[in-house]
Parts: structure tokens; sequence; C-alpha cells
DNA sequence: TCAATTGGCATACGGAGCGTATGTTGATAG
DNA sequence: CTATCAACATACGCTCCGTATGCCAATTGA
């Protein structure tokens, strides 16, 4: 035994970020008592002050996790496909599946906007928007896609995406909801597609605003 | 004075409401002392309990009163458009221009769906969607645009521009922002209207969502 | 090898906030 | 006119969080 002192840590560490994830994952935030869930490690408070500061420096590390699992599969499901596009169409599919997730649904969509503020000034949700405005960029290099700022197109569809999980995911019909969404999002999506015929210079949806 | 009984009812409530709005705007939910808020409408937690139950019964409330604000301006701007899709395209401004504000940002937006859970369940939000598939069942039927689920359409279409809403209220220059948002919605907008040129039999965007 | 020191974590304490139980007052009904 | 009940206020106990402090083991330097 009396393995190294630095495997020790990093097992309290690891060991704190599983339990208050699943605390957070279930109970919620706000509901998850920290001495509850150290104790359930096996632990006190006091590591967790000592590691984190306070406990919302430990959902920082929670969602640091989770997201990093998230970026990973992102990057999986785009690299295996075929073309450009069905790699894109694949990442957002993975991406509705993971919102689908009630750990996900709960601690990165819901609880964690709530404590740490705006997701779109975490560092680590950007890992994600960032895989898929990587693959908005390659489509437009392609000429698959219409000129689009990547990174508005990205949040864009991620935005409608979460919605729609989320949407999903808490009706009575989780299927046919599934069906109807994915339906109306694949129109949506369309508009990016480079018409065939020509340029597209018909009417601005939006020319109205500003 | 001494004016009727039922009026000094309504008025204790509506100064809960108008206090907890101002406490949850601000500080935020979590962060709103019940003790405070109560006793800066000269009241105590006595009075809230008795109306609203508890402060999540008070929340729910407050944002009623939001998004009944958010619905009515809504509704205004829809009407007043020249022809369907320009009042279509008015509307999701006005919903981007409301989801900027910081007082729906924070109540709405982020405590809301943390302590209340997911939005698409609130009567009060499936107001808001209402207006805005109303809107697109009109087009719908006028033939304006492609057909599909009016809601899941609203749905799509107001996760969007809230997470673009959000995006460009947390930016450094939201000014370029707005331009870039509002640039790529665009894109994403004409999916919906019908192609000049014949049916739409073209490669599905999302074919491979099962 | 043996202090000395430092980092990792537990314990103890104080304060704040919430929910409930109870009290009080004033209006309305009969 | 009185009895009742709604509309609030007050009081109490509990839980939880943050900090200050204490202890122990592991590392370090000679």
């Amino acid at each position: 035994m009396h393995r190294p002192r630095r495997e020790m840590i990093a097992e309290t560490r690891a060991k704190l970020i599983a339990a208050a994830r699943h605390a957070f994952g279930t109970v919620g935030y706000a509901e998850a008592s920290m001495d509850d869930f150290t104790a359930s490690a096996g632990l006190t408070r006091g590591a967790l002050y000592h590691h984190f500061g306070d406990k919302k420096g430990l959902l920082q590390a929670v969602i640091r996790e989770i997201d990093a699992e998230m970026s990973a599969r992102l990057k999986v499901v785009s690299a295996r496909a075929d073309n450009l596009w069905q790699g894109f169409v694949d990442e957002c599919t993975a991406y509705i599946e993971m919102a689908l997730e009630p750990e996900i649904q709960r601690i990165v969509l819901r609880d964690g906007p709530a404590v740490l503020g705006d997701p779109s000034q975490w560092p680590s949700q950007n890992e994600c928007i960032h895989s898929m405005a990587e693959s908005i960029r390659r489509l437009s290099d392609e000429g698959t896609i219409v000129a689009v700022d990547v990174e508005a197109a990205a949040r864009l569809i991620s935005g409608a995406s979460l919605h729609a999980a989320q949407w999903i995911a808490n009706s009575d019909d989780p299927k046919a909801t599934s069906k109807k969404a994915v339906k109306a999002f694949n129109v949506l999506l369309e508009g990016l597609l480079k018409r065939p015929g020509g340029p597209q210079d018909r009417m601005r949806a939006l020319s109205g605003m500003h």
C-alpha cells in the first residue's frame, strides 16, 4: 500500500467530483447538501473547500468534466462520417441526444447557467461550440453551405438543439415529439445549404432586423 | 381611507411580486433573502407564505407576470405589421430584444429553469411559444412557408433566439455580435420559406436522424 | 535518520436563511 | 353585536454554508 501522495490527492479530487456529479445530477445543485455528498465519498467539507474553494468551484469542475466528455463524443461522431455534411448532421444528432440525458440537462443546461452565469462565457462550453463551429467552417470552405459567421451559426444551431432536446425529453410522447422536432430542425438547416440553381439573392428573411 | 378589503390584499400581493421581481432580477433568486425583500415592501415572510406558499411559488408568480408582459408585447408587434411574414420577422426581433433585457434573462431564462424545471412545461412560457406558433400557423395557411409542425418550429426558433440573445448580451462587442447573429439567423429562417422554383425534394438536411 | 515544515483533510464554531407553528388584529357575516 | 375567519406578524428550530482552527502524515533538508 502507501501509494504515492499525488495519486491519493487525485483520487480525493476524483471522488469529490464523482459524488458531486451524482448529487447534482439527481437532486440538483441547490438541494445537494455538501455534508451529505462529501460523506458519501468518505470525506468531509474540509476536503471540498481545500480543493475547490466553494460549492460553485466544485460545480465548475463537474461541468468541466462533463463538457470534456461531450466534446470528445462530438469529435468522434463527426470524424467517422463519410463526408463533411453527414458528419455535421451526425454531430447535431449527437448533440441533441446528449442534451436528452438527465444529468447533462440538469447540471449543464439548467443549474450551470443559473449558478455560473451565461454558458457562452464558460471556457468549457466554448469547447463544444468550437467543435461544431469547426465543422461548419469546413463545410463553408468546401462550398457546401453559404457564407456565414461560423460561431454565430454554431450557437444558433446549438441553441435550437438544446431547446428541442429539453422539449422532447419532457414531452408526453418523446418519440413523436422527436420526429416533429427533427423534421422542423431539418427544414431550418436547409437554410444553410447552397441553393442548387444559383445565388441566393432572394428575399432575405430578416431584412427588417436593423 | 379604509379602502375595500380586496384592494388591500391585491396591493399586498402586487407589492410582494414587485419586490421579489426586483430582487430576483438584480441579485438573483438564490441570493435574494426573503426577509430582505419582504421588508423592502414593508411586509414580512408571513405575508409571503400566506399568499404564495413558498419562495418558489413567488417566483412562479413573478415569471407569470413577466411572461404576460412578453406575450402582450409580441402580440402588439406582430399585429401592426403590413404582412404576415414581416409580422413574424418583427416578432422574432422583439423576442431577441426582450431576451437581451437583464431582468428577463436572469429570472426567466436562467433562474426560472433551474428552480422550476424545464420551461416547456410552464403554462406561462407556453403562452409566448403559442404566440409565435400562431404566427407560423398563419404563414403556413397563407402558403408562404413550407409545411412544418408549428409548435416544433416555434420552439426551435425561440431556442435559437434566446441563445443568440444571451450570446449577444454577454459579448464584448454586442453591436457586432448582434449583426453576425442576425445574419446567421436570417440564413436559417430562409429554410422555412418555400422555394420559388418548385417542390423541395432536394437532399433533406437531417435525413440521417432516424 | 531525524527534526522541521508543509500540505491535505477533519473538526468546531458562528451566522444566515428557510419553513412551520402560533399569535394578533381587523373586517365581514349573521 | 358578537363570532368567525382571513390576513398578516412573530417566534422558534432546523439545516446549511463559510471560516478558523487543529491534527496527522508525508516530504524535505541536513
